[in-house]
RNA sequence: GGAGAGUUGGCCGAGCGGCUGAAGGCGCUCCCCUGCUAAGGGAGUAUAGGGUUUAUAGCCCUAUCGAGGGUUCGAAUCCCUCACUCUCCGCCA
């Protein structure tokens, strides 16, 4: 959420940023009406309250000293302008009411050092690491590597539940689970974060505070608790994560904070129908290992090329080349000030494709959530809030099958992961 | 699921219709005293919003004692709803 002293103070500035960079059009009239609305009746509103309340006051030594006629002369005088108070105090709330939904439906503004841009082929590759292999063959796809192994079936997934589910067996699970412990492992011991484990299902003020809610509600996957309140499963650990400092006030020695996360991930994937049909690249539930730092605001752009390195040198270690490019200001997220996607090589495609996207949203989500610290004396300011998959663990599956498949159609186990697989040095069909 | 007790400032804890934005303590900051690893004295110490101001400070005002609603001239204090915490019982991985 944007700060609405910058709406107030600087209102022409943000506005022109908005639409050149997110496309978005902010509807100045309606704020600026409601901002002198709110003004008005905010000044008369509270102007009313002061005089009841110094009245009250009066009543009360009245009373205390024994004059009743005069008590009661006070009462008669608050009686005169009580109705207009109470209208004024309903009026005022709405006002509020309504600045604070068009507030937090705007997007964050993006970083200056953002490229200007529409679509994804706007975005600027930043860096290109390893050079995709030359096969003797023709290499095939995730989905064929699997179901020819017998260790990836999405027919019985559909069964099970429906389109964009996947099923994994014997080999292909245990690379699966490999992957994600060689993460969590490496971020903790190697990059220095703690690991945290979190509740799968949320509610409204988490999705809220770190942007979900409340434009995005369709690609959540909801469970009504009662008329009035929704559980959600979890799109990413960004949310649970995030959300753990959610109204708290830091201390300053606590920044930055790191934490590391393996976690299921639910998306109902709406408006996404025809794209990414086939295989486990875009899926209902998918496991993503995140990465989430709490920063001071003089550091947050730094943290960022950190934590993107970090999840850079899980691709690294698993000797799958790679690219990382910048997300141009019309592909960027709606809480994001920068972002950087690292995007794999995928054989079977013969593309890059996103595997992770690294964001910092300075201080956009900690106002929505009120996460600050102390920076001095009675001082306290928002916090960065800062996250990445480190990496996407269902891609990297993809990643790893494609890259490390081998003639006959068995998967080599990369070396990084072979203590991880208890002693199989490559999956072969069962 | 049943029964009961709670939720107050950074922390502990008092208050149970008016003089309480909130006693007292701890912690923290500053000052004084003390020639010294200690002790004592004093002052200060929530957040957000609005107004005033070129702006800061200051000053004035408003809101906030789990959340929301109600009663009242006036609510931390009374009533209702909800959330959460704790204790005991039941059930359970």
């Amino acid at each position: 959420m944007l700060d609405v002293q910058i709406l107030r103070n600087d209102l022409e500035n943000v506005t022109t940023k908005l639409t050149e960079r997110r496309n978005f059009t902010l509807d100045i009239d309606a704020f600026v009406t409601l901002e002198s609305e709110r003004k008005t009746v905010q000044s008369d509103t509270e102007a009313l309250q002061a005089q009841r309340n110094s009245i009250s006051k009066e009543i009360g030594h009245a009373k205390k000293s024994g004059d009743e006629q005069k008590a009661s002369q006070l009462m008669a005088r608050v009686g005169e302008f009580a109705d207009r108070l109470k209208s004024n105090e309903e009026k005022l709330g709405d006002i509020q009411a309504k600045i604070y939904d068009l507030l937090s439906e705007i997007p964050n503004v993006p970083n200056d050092s953002v490229p200007i841009g529409k679509t994804e082929d706007d975005n600027v590759e930043v860096k290109k690491v390893g050079v995709p292999r030359n096969y003797d063959f023709k290499p095939q796809d995730h989905v064929d590597l699997g179901e020819k192994l017998g260790a990836l079936d999405f027919e019985r997934a559909t069964k099970i539940t429906g389109s964009r589910f996947s099923l994994m067996m014997g080999g292909v699970a245990r690379l699966h689970r490999a992957l994600a412990q060689y993460m969590l492992d490496t971020h903790t011991s190697r990059h220095g974060y703690t690991e945290v484990y979190t509740p799968y299902l949320v509610n409204a003020d988490s999705l809220f505070g770190t942007g979900q809610l409340p434009k995005f509600e369709e690609d959540l996957f909801s469970i009504p608790l009662s008329d009035d309140q929704n559980f959600y499963l979890i799109p990413t650990a960004e949310v649970p994560v995030t959300n753990i400092y959610r109204g708290e006030i830091l201390s300053i020695n606590q920044l930055p904070t790191k934490f590391v996360c393996h976690t299921p991930c639910f998306r109902s994937e709406a408006g996404s129908y025809g794209r990414d049909t086939r295989g486990m690249i875009r899926q209902h539930q998918f496991d993503k290992v995140e990465l989430v730092q709490f920063a001071h605001p003089d550091h947050s752009y730094d943290q960022l090329e950190e934590l993107t390195g970090q999840a850079e040198s899980i691709l690294i270690d698993l000797e799958i080349p790679f690219r990382t490019v910048t997300l141009c200001t019309g592909d960027m997220g709606f809480s994001s000030a920068k972002t950087y996607d690292i995007e794999v090589w995928l054989p079977g495609q013969n593309a890059y494709r996103e595997i992770s996207s690294c964001s910092n949203f300075e201080d956009f989500q900690a106002r929505r959530m009120q996460t600050r610290f102390r920076a001095g004396k009675n001082k306290t300011e928002f916090v960065h809030t800062l996250n990445g998959s480190g990496l996407a663990v269902g891609r990297t599956l993809i990643a790893v099958l494609e890259n490390y498949q081998l003639q006959d159609g068995s998967i080599e186990i990369p070396q990084v992961l072979k203590s991880y697989m208890g002693g199989v040095e490559v999956i072969e069909p069962s």
